[in-house]
DNA sequence: TATGAATGAGGTTTCATTCAT
DNA sequence: TATGAATGAAACCTCATTCAT
């Protein structure tokens, strides 16, 4: 679906570059190359660049949050959610490569005036783990255990399991490792 | 254990201010600043940023390196040991945060010239992992599972853990993390 | 004839102030201030240091080539050519004392890359005054000495009658050494 | 004649070094390196790094004039002692090729503090030849020209003549060039 | 007297950002 | 709205020089 929006061409452009070397080592001018247009047309788009590469993290965590929405809504089970929920971020991560590295590889650090509300979003998408937790254990689908926690671990899982994809690129392996995962976990904790 | 060596510390300088603000946004002086020593010393010990930072990353996983081969030997079971290897990341993280901080922040980019070097080191620990899954599979502690992908699966869990802990800041938890992880994984591998 | 083009300010101030200092001695940041831009500017035009001198090197020893060209192809005789092309140097001395005494004062260490071509600049002008010593043999204006020396020799005087004056700045007298080292040269002291 | 005495194997490193590099890309660590003494030892004997340069300047120029001395003194005409002081530039070029390759190359500049006295010894040797013009033309070996012009255009091509050496290297044609020159100079080419 | 670890001034270069066209 | 030449702050790194041993 090829567009000619400049915001979108630039955004292309940056998700490939900022996750091949990362946001320091990626320069606007590159962006701006490899997105045709001139280096000032990324700054009356984006301000500066750290604001391209936040709204690249958003545009990523929301697409992450919306997905889990339906998915919760869609389900029949909370242990079937969150096999879902695990598999979409596997799906995610083999259309968009690139944003998933990006997210996984500069989390902590980058993120400077966006911090807090890219914070908040992280929240929310454990908020959404939690419930279905919360949902498993009223349903008897899980052990008593304490929801908050299980989420946290959960949302690390996802991300270690993406973590090992990435470093080691043996994508290839991936539905092995979803399965893998959802069956420890899931036997581990009913 | 206060020393003088220009050398630990610069060491103990970059290790803080690298984990505060990443390789990128640490400039070399702030190290010499926080060590106390003039710029021209980092330089006489370590060549250049990049080895410092190398030299970093490298002290760290020997340590974990050592530390695991020491548990593999001293352990009575698999589980055991498996689970004193995920203990221990915790028990380096009380004592170096920023250390861990590093590793996990920026394990892709920033690495140049070691890379090589680092990803071995990673993959040896991932074989000392190894060894204990095969070890439990013999011993029928664990069910009968491709040993290398569940060493690949639980590095993650221990960087999931990690990454939890060092996003949130809820270090406090951390035995309740340890435990829960334990418990999960094991009980979902026996 | 005043230019406001970026790279003939740079190129100027940086005649001057190479000539006056030397390449070590001068700071891009010198060039840039007496060129009235940004430090930037020069890099962008030039891309370093050494290919700014370089060009600078390059750009006197085409004038040269050019009028030594000229020369050869409007005059009547091989000593006229010569004679000519001795007074060319010290015309463009008089113009531009300071890219001679750069082309003078640097001429064998700083060139790095453009060695090469510096060098085989350098012999076509050789190549240039040879010709005109084998013109004047064929014409049996000179004596019939080998013409390669012969041309090595000249050279050496032009640089040597160069070198008096940029030394001692006893440009006043370069009629009288210029007529000199001609009559020298065709007649001998004797 | 192998000596320990720090100062000359100080001396004869530096000498080595400049030569091949120039004075801005020799570092004194090499030097002291290859003179086998500590850093420190060079600035202990020759309190800087240009005071050194200097001193070899100063070592070369008194050497050339203590033998142009003696020559001015065992010759029986003008003439003579000329091509002889021509011939002993070689010589000397031959025995000490760096020494002469760093009077040739970093003339101009890098004197600083000892501008003035350098300046002063060149002058002396400018004197040297010039007496002999003048007894040349007292003892009617060569044309009445004024004397002072030229000594400085024969110093002039004794530097050129080196310059060419030098600059290609071609060495072993020195006795050509030095005879050619002096034919040159005495009875010219027509 | 000799040493070389430590220092920091100073130089080169990059690149995010601005702004006139 | 789009551009890219110009800018200069800021970073990395070198190396002459000092001085405690």
């Amino acid at each position: 679906m090829e567009t000619n929006n400049p915001s979108d061409k630039i955004l292309q452009a940056a998700q490939e570059e900022f996750a091949k070397k990362g946001f320091h080592d990626t320069a606007v001018s590159e962006i701006a190359d490899k997105a045709n247009v001139g280096k000032g047309t990324v700054y009356r788009h984006f301000g500066n660049k750290e604001t391209l590469f936040g709204t690249l993290l958003k545009r990523g965590i929301h697409r992450i949050l919306d997905q889990t929405e339906n998915i919760a809504e869609n389900s029949d089970s909370a242990s079937q959610a969150l096999e879902q929920i695990l598999e979409m971020h596997f799906q995610i991560f083999e259309e968009s490569k690139e944003l998933v590295e990006i997210i996984v590889n500069e989390g902590k650090h980058r993120i400077g005036t966006m911090r807090e509300e890219l914070l908040s979003e992280d929240l929310k998408h454990r908020q959404q783990i939690e419930d279905q937790f919360i949902r498993g254990i009223n349903r008897g689908e899980f052990e008593d255990l304490d929801p908050e926690k299980m989420a946290i671990v959960f949302q690390g899982f996802i991300w270690a399991t993406l973590r090992s994809a990435i470093l080691y690129g043996e994508m290839n392996l991936r539905r092995d490792y979803s399965g893998l995962v959802s069956k420890i976990f899931f036997k581990g904790i009913e």
